[in-house]
RNA sequence: GCUCGCUUGGUGUAGCCCGGCCAAUCAUAUCGGCCUUUCGAGCCGAUGACAGGGGUUCAAAUCCCCUAGCGAGCACCA
């Protein structure tokens, strides 16, 4: 009896318990816990990216797993842009759309986009009301004697502002009267609060730089993260916020304001960094983009980025990324992503669409070598994909071949042309030996693969490690770009382009190649 | 310095709130076998973890304390 005839004959015999069993299964499915107070067709999530760049993989993590609680609980997945900051996280205008396509490119639609610099008004009434309530106050002093101040639990003499002054003084920061550092409005908390990080914070400040949105480009006084972050998660009915550890004081922050207006704070959990093992380049943004601009990178999308513009250039599905995403958990501790169980996950994805190919890499350390064969077939026809027959076979032109130097056996030794048949090393050429599969079978020939030297396309592979130069079959030629396949013993790869123009950077097409491939992985 | 948090095999994770069914789950990784004209897949098997110490208890991965390690916040960044 197989598994599904049992549970039929279960299902017979006491429907309560296959009923538990079922349950059981669909459970185990959730690599992500449960939210806490969660219930169907009523949580509300946001992602809350800064638009100041492209995405580095880690910045999959947000998305990949609101999306998929907003799947499990029929929610609704808010992206929000908090580009509050035009200074020093100066948002990039390319940004917001690209995140957007990164979004969609792992599978996730957000059902409502905002951006914060679209809504200073609303920000400001709040703070209005909240001066109202007299939780907060302008402040005058210089950053750092606040902080020292601050340090000893000690207020500032603007703490006691009536609220007349507060609110005329706040006005005229929204009106621009003032330069960045000459005044803030500070939320009044508890300055003898044992935690020093949650005491009378910066609610607002002003910035002189104009925001790069034409939209926004007129404001002057911009609230701070964990204002407008706590104003909006209200505003929009955020009932489960993620977060990372880094802003693990956020909640505590922003509770005050809440208590003020009265508000509900939404469920909070926070999970750790992620690390990417494989790559030799950290997963920061900054760092991405210098090395872009030093020339050590060929871009956002070069296969040594940990970006996802690359990771999708070679040919990792979103859904690969998504699984090993949400295969994380929630943890709050830092956690290493091993890009193994990504590639395992793609692995299966695409294997049973990905025809195979040869491609004979021509190494510094395992060149490729050529060798006539004396006798034998004009061709060989191994299939497109071992599991289809139906998908046809290839067409190899034989005579002249290449193959790697690491598979080519000793003077007398035969070796085994995959699709092809058995040939025997003698004297720098090969000699037809016949195509009896008994060969490998019985006598442990190896099989190899094998390009023909003349016909075949000129293929730079570009890997994590590096670029490859090699020797593709004819028939890659006929692939459409964007296609996933297997070079045979090599790994899989998506067809980037045909007859690549040469471009100036160190590392990428000089202009000699007939087609350019992507490594995916192994 | 002050405050908060974390620590399960190579990696990730389940279990921890509500102690016993945990001689600890699943995935990945590595190794071996079967199958296969390669690789992959599939099937079978193996490897391998509760940071350390103390306490509570009939019973601790789970509760308490201490130590160590790691991380985060104390920004007019997000």
């Amino acid at each position: 009896m197989d598994e599904a005839e049992r549970r039929e004959r279960l299902g017979d015999l006491d429907p309560d318990a296959l009923a538990e069993l079922e349950a059981e299964d669909e459970a185990d499915e959730h690599e992500l816990p449960d939210l806490p107070n969660a219930e169907a067709g009523e949580v509300v999530m946001r992602a809350a990216p800064n638009p100041n760049g492209p995405w580095h993989i880690g910045h999959a993590r947000m998305p990949s797993v609101i999306g998929t609680y907003a799947e499990r609980y029929d929610g609704e997945f808010i992206c929000r842009f908090d580009d509050t900051d035009p200074e020093t996280k100066r948002p990039d205008l390319d940004a917001y759309d690209a995140i957007l396509d990164d979004i969609d490119y792992l599978g996730f639609k957000p059902d409502v986009v905002l951006k914060a610099s679209d809504r200073l008004e609303t920000y400001y009434e709040h703070a209005r009301e909240l001066i109202d309530l007299d939780g907060a106050y302008t402040c005058s002093c210089p950053a750092e004697e606040f902080r020292e101040l601050k340090a000893d639990a000690e207020p500032c003499p603007h703490r006691e502002k009536d609220a007349a002054t507060v609110r005329e003084e706040f006005e005229a920061m929204i009106a621009g009267e003032y330069d960045a550092g000459e005044m803030v409005l500070r939320v009044k908390t508890d300055i003898e609060h044992k935690n020093p990080a949650l005491r009378d914070w910066v609610a607002f400040r002003m910035v002189d730089a104009a925001h790069p949105r034409e939209e926004a480009a007129g404001y002057d006084c911009w609230p701070m993260l964990d204002f407008q972050s706590g104003v909006d998660d209200h505003l929009t009915g955020v009932t489960h916020i993620i977060r990372g550890i880094d802003l693990q004081d956020s909640a505590k922050r922003q509770r005050f304001v809440y208590d003020y207006f009265g508000w509900e704070y939404p469920e909070v959990l926070h999970w750790g960094h992620v690390q990417l093992d494989e790559y030799d380049v950290k997963l920061s943004t900054s760092t991405i983009k210098a090395l872009i601009e030093e020339g050590e990178l060929t871009g956002w999308d070069d296969p040594r980025a940990p970006t996802i513009k690359s990771v999708r250039r070679r040919g990792i599905r979103g859904q690969a990324l998504v699984d090993a995403m949400t295969g994380l958990g929630m943890s709050t501790s830092d956690v290493d992503l091993a890009m193994s169980s990504v590639y395992a996950t793609n692995r299966e994805l695409i294997d049973d669409e990905a025809d195979r190919y040869f491609l004979v890499r021509d190494r510094d350390d395992d060149p490729a070598v050529e060798r006539e064969i004396a006798g034998g077939p004009d061709a060989g026809h191994p299939p497109r994909h071992p599991n289809h027959e139906d998908r046809g076979r290839r067409e190899i032109p034989a005579g002249t071949v290449l193959i790697e130097e690491r598979d080519l056996p000793a003077e007398g030794d035969r070796v085994w042309l995959k699709g092809y048949g058995c040939v025997r090393e003698a004297d720098g050429a090969f000699e037809w030996v016949g195509d009896d599969i008994d060969l490998v079978r019985e006598e442990g020939v190896d099989v190899v693969h094998w390009v023909p030297a003349a016909e075949s396309l000129v293929t730079r592979m570009r890997t994590v490690e590096g670029d490859v130069l090699g020797y593709a079959e004819p028939e890659v030629a006929d692939l459409e770009v964007g296609a996933s396949i297997q070079f045979e013993r090599v790994g899989f790869v998506r067809v980037d382009a045909f007859d690549p123009a040469p471009t100036p950077e160190d590392g990428g097409p000089t202009g000699e190649e007939d087609v350019v491939v992507y490594y995916s992985h192994d």
